[in-house]
DNA sequence: TCCTTGACGGAGA
DNA sequence: ATCTCCGCCAAGG
């Protein structure tokens, strides 16, 4: 069975798995899932997360280095905030791919 | 059903 | 380094 619901399992079980202090992004999150253009799943997969999840949902980014949040939305600065709690630096919404990336 | 909307990404310009 | 454009996919109207 490869439904939704088992699709988002499997992408929550890759998130959870990246180490503190570092990050992915969208399109590697699906790529290790075997989901390689799914990119965008990813996203709204983590958006439909309650607001009291354990998954390390932040340590997720865009390809571009960028949080995919509007400069200055709620949303942003909570994800910078964690971000910036495991030593993370975030300038003007960037970081740094090749200091922090996870690679597996 | 058809159309729009994104926590996306790669190719061009 | 930036900014469009376009392809991708599931959700929600």
């Amino acid at each position: 069975m490869n439904s939704t619901e088992e699709k988002r399992r499997i992408i929550h079980q890759w998130v959870a798995a990246i180490p503190a202090g570092n990050v992915a992004t969208y399109g590697q999150i699906a790529k290790l899932a075997g989901l390689p253009g799914y990119a965008r799943f990813v996203g709204a997969t983590l958006r439909q997360l309650p607001a009291n999840s354990t998954l390390p949902w932040y340590r997720v980014i865009n390809a571009s280095g960028r949080i995919s949040f509007p400069r200055g939305s709620p949303a942003y600065l909570r994800q910078k905030e964690r971000l910036s709690t495991e030593g993370i630096v975030v300038d003007q919404g960037r970081i740094s791919l090749r200091d922090y990336r996870w690679n597996p």
